[in-house]
DNA sequence: GATGAATGAGCTTTCATTCAT
DNA sequence: TATGAATGAAAGCTCATTCAT
């Protein structure tokens, strides 16, 4: 008789909200945007067309929201390590992990996604531009520094190692997202190595 | 006007499908098959829509001939490398360098773009991993044994080091295809400290 | 709490169908079937999309009601006129500002979109062509002849002129119904000129 | 063997341009913007498609640009009112006449519709405050003074008269584009008497 | 060989309608 | 009775491909 109340409601948005999103990231994050059809989204989370655009007005939206909670994310991960206990050695591995994992992957995968797609809105593009490697430049570099004080990492101009370091780990990522039995992914003692003495 | 005869018209064929293959290449290097549009690659080409379906019978067959093109680009490359004198390192060292200069890097874009991309035909997926990636191991693996004989190549497992080198030049190839100024190309110095002592 | 008795319930049903019908009759009027949403109409009444479908069938059936309420009350109205004391112009001066007003015009907005729009029922259609216009004429030509007998209306064909200073009422009605200050509504005695001497 | 040349193209442009906007005028000046379905207009110029998003990025630009169009067209109407000679009645009637035709009626009703519609974007609906009744009035008006010096127009404020004769004009055009028996439109000397003595 | 207007399959998006609560 | 999340048919739009010239 009665209909469900408020905090039912809210419940239940929440939910699909995160199971849309949650399909939409496995999907936007291999493919990008153009190579994204909303019928995938769809299978993915296991819903009707419609109902996407019930909590997303349009697969753009959808993605810059993406994108934007992928940037949340990775600085959520990012004050994380800075507060973490331990050398800068193992805060700096502890950030190559978190990258790599099955969690953090497909949010640098859609970063990556979002710099490399045609149909990526200009908004999106800017929030890329102002917050996601920059932010991992500025925490990672002070580590790099005092690595380099501690004798674990190699001597050079930190910003520019670190840069490097990324760039490489995303490559990796990416590489690694493909389902491709030859592409190898190499392990975190290989990739330590281009940073350490 | 005189007609063109027999010889310059097979002259003109060849430039035009030269033409349209490197345009095709930037673009789809880049994009992927789906990113890309036919309208990017006839404005890039500077000719007209119809004319790529004179050499080329759809997207898909530009597409795997580009990749066909690729695979013989990359094992001449490797022939080279082979027959050049030098230690183990030096011509490891060569290969790397080949695979991240402006020539060789767009060839490793479409080999990725191919088996990440869904609208890839079978047939390229085949060509991709009969003779891609494996002959690269094949090749590279005889080399790093060597260096490690010579002291040069840390010590481990050749086959997995080659696959995981591989793999962080595909990525780091990938993500400097982004015009983008914030992801930094590591020197070949740094990179083949992955794989060094 | 107390279930409500069936007299209450009778109460609840009648109002919350008026309820919709008044904020149907709103949106109809001034945009027509295919230009009304229903959520236009479930904003209008403040209930939920769910609550119209209790009461209406659909848009089409809520539509329908509308209309042949319009023409109930249309009906009414002209009875009222023929029944009312006065001259002839005193009654048709009567009727058209009835027309006009408030409470008139919905009905003759919405019997212009019922023969205007595409999506119309065939059923609604009909209802209309049998009852509405007809009806006014066969009320309003007989006070047309008085009024020529009275000589305060202009002498003519009167069926004619009763059509003719309905479309011009009509036409009138529905351009008021744009809120848009540039439109601007002839009083009565403006339009009047059009049938007298 | 040559493809079209430069001039045939612009021709074969400009023809298919003014063909689907003479359909898209059909049709919208009808339905209006949510009534009229692409395939509607698609029908009416015997097109595909695809081709009308060849010349109109999308149904509401085809809209604007017949509003726009539209406006240009009435205002052309008015200066060669204004330029013709005769009495201030004289121009007046032959403006009415011409906006009641075949010719102009359409621009009207799709004026008429830029100001009832949902889907109208804002920039029609500025185009149209701007320009559309304004310059109506504004060269009427002086006719209208004009002629109550001549001693054809009845007294009153010129403004609110050419307003009110405008509106009235509206209305029965837009009543009259309904295809249906039971309008009658009324003539031209009948209109007329709205604002004679 | 070369052009670009024209086509239509397929994708994105909207909205009337349904249904679990 | 009342709610609003969920559905899916149909509309708008894109883009690979064709074809008259």
């Amino acid at each position: 008789m009665a209909p469900l109340n408020e905090e039912q409601l809210v419940q239940i948005r929440d939910e699909r909200r995160e199971q849309i999103m949650a399909a939409a990231l496995k999907v936007f994050s291999r493919r990008g945007v153009v190579g994204t059809k909303m019928s995938m989204i769809v299978k993915e989370a296991g819903i009707s067309h419609g109902l996407v655009y019930h909590y997303f007005k349009s697969k753009e939206e959808l993605f810059v929201t993406l994108v934007r909670s992928a940037i949340d994310g990775s600085q959520d991960a990012m004050l994380a390590i800075k507060n973490h206990p331990g050398s800068a050695y193992d805060k700096i591995r502890m950030l190559a992990e978190d990258m790599l994992d099955e969690q953090g992957a497909p949010y640098f995968q859609l970063i990556y996604q979002a710099r490399t797609s045609e149909g990526v809105p200009e908004e999106a593009k800017q929030l890329i531009y102002k917050y996601s490697m920059g932010d991992y430049i500025e925490i990672l570099a002070p580590l790099f520094v005092q690595g380099q004080q501690e004798g674990t990492i190699a001597s050079g101009e930190p910003g520019e190692m670190v840069a490097s370091f990324l760039t490489v780990l995303t490559g990796v990522i990416m590489v690694a997202a493909v389902e491709d039995q030859q592409y190898h992914i190499p392990d975190i003692e290989m990739l330590l190595k281009l940073i350490t003495k």
